[in-house]
Formats: C-alpha cells, structure tokens, sequence
DNA sequence: AAATTTGCTGACAAATTTGTCAAACATAAT
DNA sequence: ATTATGTTTGACAAATTTGTCAGCAAATTT
C-alpha cells in the first residue's frame, strides 16, 4: 500500500480509493476516511469542498483509469492469443487489487451524482481490439459470435468471480484460501474456453 | 411489480427489496423506502424495530430465496444439457429482474452487520450437480476443469454482464437497447462456449 | 524579521437520518 | 356502548454525519 508523500490531498485521495475498492466500505463517512488516512476531518474539507466532492473525483479517477488500462492492454500491438492472456492477466491483478470498484463504479452511477461529467472521450481502441476479434472469428481462431459479446465474455470470466469473492464464500462455505486456489486455475481455463 | 394486498409489514419489505434490488438505491435512507411504500416513517418503525432489522430481514429472505432458485434449477432431474440451458433462462430473467441483488449482498456482507447469522444450511444440491458436471467431463461432453470453477463460469457468464450493464453503457457509449440486443444474442452463446 | 501565504486544528453549527412516544384511529369482540 | 387490540400518525428527541470558521503554526516571501 505505497502511499506517496506527495502531500495530504494525496493521500486523502489514495485512503478513500482504499476504503472504497478494496475495503468496500461503501457507506463510508468522512470521518471514516479522515481516521483511515490518519488526519482529521476538517482537513478533508479543507482539500475537497465537500464529501460529494471527494466521491466526484476519485470516481472519475477510477474510471479514467480502467480507461486507459483497458486501452494500452486492448491496443497493444502483441499477436491476438498474447493479447487476450496478456489483457486476463493484467485484469485479473487488477481486479484482484481493487475487488470493490465496479460495484463502487456502478453504484454511483445510479445512486447519487445523477449529473456525472458525460464519458469524457469516445471509446479507447476498444475498437481496433472489437476489429481484431472479427477478424479471427473470420480466420476461425475463435468462435463467431459478436465481438462485444466476446470482450463482454473476457471480462465476465476474469472479473466476476474474484468480485463476488464474499458471496460464494458465503453460499458454498468454501474456505477464503480454497476460493483463491480455484482462481488460480482460471487464467489458463479462460484461454483454453477461448482458443479451444 | 405485483404488491400483494397481505399488509403493510409485507408492503414494506417488498418496497425495500425494489428499491435497494431494482433500482439500486444503496443509499436509501428509511424515509425513501417509507415513501416509496407510501406509508410513513413510524409504520415501518412499528413492523421492524430499526432500519439494520429491515434490512437483516431483506438481506436473509433475499440470500435464501437465491439459494432455493439456485437448488431448484441445479437439482432437477432434467438431463445435463437442458439443465444448464434451463440454468440459463432462469438465471437471466431473475437477475435482469433484480440486477442490484448481488452488489447489495455483497455489500451488506462486509460493509455492516458484521455479525449477520451464519448461512443457514449447508449448501444445497450444488453437490448434487458438481458431480455431474464432472461425470460429464468424463465423458467429454464438456471440457475438463474444476467442477467448481464451471459452475462459477456460468455465473459469471450469465449475470456480469446484466449487472455491469450501467458501466457498459457508460463506458462504451451504447444505448441501453443496443446493450438489450447483445443480450439476446448471450443465451445461444453460452450455450455454444460450454458444448462446443 | 515582518508579512503573507498555506496547511492544520478544535470547537461549533447545520443538516440529515434514525428512533420514540403518546395520542388518534379503526375494527372487532364483549 | 364499551373495551380491547392492533395500526397509523404527528410531534418530538437523539444520534449521526456533514460543513464552517476563527485561530494557530509552519513555511515562504518580501
């Protein structure tokens, strides 16, 4: 958890992404965040003007981030199989590091804030990646369905299970370490669904 | 959105399951759901002693009829293959139905009530069925991976990509009825990626 | 070194949310 | 009609959460 010392806005930041994605406080209060960060809370206002202030901004943080993450893995220019198990290795660590933050993402796109910024840029090279899917499906490499359907797949198989960590944990009263073991095995599972 | 005529108490309850499963309100305070409900504050104080009651009630009533549904479809006596295509129906109209049900129930497990009861009992069929997803494998109609992680494929597959939806939408700019379109187009794929 | 800016703090105020209670109300039983 | 029982309501109180502000301290500038 590096946190930089780049000064208490900073960190103030860094803490609520903490609390939020990976601790999944999600009712977390100001006071929660200011304790976590170790400063009090009148300093957080003196950063962010007020607590919907700090959310507005971590939030769009976060999503440029999984922006530009998904677009220099999806744009990268490795061979197609490289670029998949390249893009579920990268997601799956990310994912894994912050297993909270679509449901944070989600949430607050319909919850509060129903004024967002819209999407700042248009669609990353998601699309040159959506050509590419084609492209094998015409040379048989992959199965022919939709190419969002099959990005859509690549992100349901890697993100799901490791988001809802706490719930199978719960239904299927598996052990938090047996859980991890079995996610291990994915990455070469998820290749092989693919390439067959 | 039937309301059954049993009472207020009922009411309540399956205002607070809309509010938090359907429209996702995370956030509701006790007056949201008492307007919603069209009744006033001290009713919904009057038939559950505090708002954590409420919500432990929702919670409980909403984890087990998950486990029952899950039971029901995964314990038929229907041959593998219309089993898991019959999994796949079921599971799509009820998680479109309530799309914040595994996000609220992933939340409400670590975020409060930390001391919510243990599950009440041992899992259900899904023994039942993990065998004979390894029976098949056997046999090769399916690939060969954990019984486990095929099932947790199948999850996946069928609800991240309803419950992500606003953040598709958001991200890559579709409409919701695009989004609704690649939908339809999911159930013969899944179909497809598992049977080969 | 005085002055100005910048960051931090305790104490306070406002707003929101939750919880309580006694009185009003309805309905049915006595 | 009166009582008893369960339900609803307005008014109030408590608790929680958010936001403000004047003052203090450290650092920077002049």
């Amino acid at each position: 958890m590096p946190v930089k010392d780049v000064g208490t806005e900073q960190l103030i930041r860094e803490t609520a992404r903490r609390v939020f994605f990976v601790e999944g406080k999600l009712h977390a209060t100001t006071q929660d965040i200011a304790d976590a960060a170790g400063i009090n809370r009148p300093s957080l206002h003196y950063y962010f003007r007020s607590k919907n202030e700090l959310i507005k901004q971590v939030y769009e943080e976060a999503k440029g981030e999984m922006a530009v993450k998904a677009n220099a893995v999806l744009g990268s220019d490795l061979p197609f199989r490289e670029k998949v198990e390249h893009f579920i290795t990268i997601f799956f660590n990310y994912v894994t590091g912050s297993p909270y933050l679509q449901s944070f993402l989600i949430n607050e796109i319909k919850c509060k804030n129903p004024l967002l910024p819209k999407n700042t840029g248009t669609p990353p090279d998601v699309r040159k990646f959506l050509s590419e899917v084609e492209e094998e499906m015409k040379k048989g490499t992959i199965r022919t369905t939709s190419p969002e359907n099959f990005m859509i797949n690549l992100f349901a198989l890697v993100s799901y299970p490791i988001i809802m960590k706490p719930l199978y944990l719960d239904f299927f009263e598996y052990s938090s370490d047996d859980y991890d073991r079995l996610m291990m095995e994915r990455k070469a599972m998820i290749m092989e669904m693919i390439f067959g």
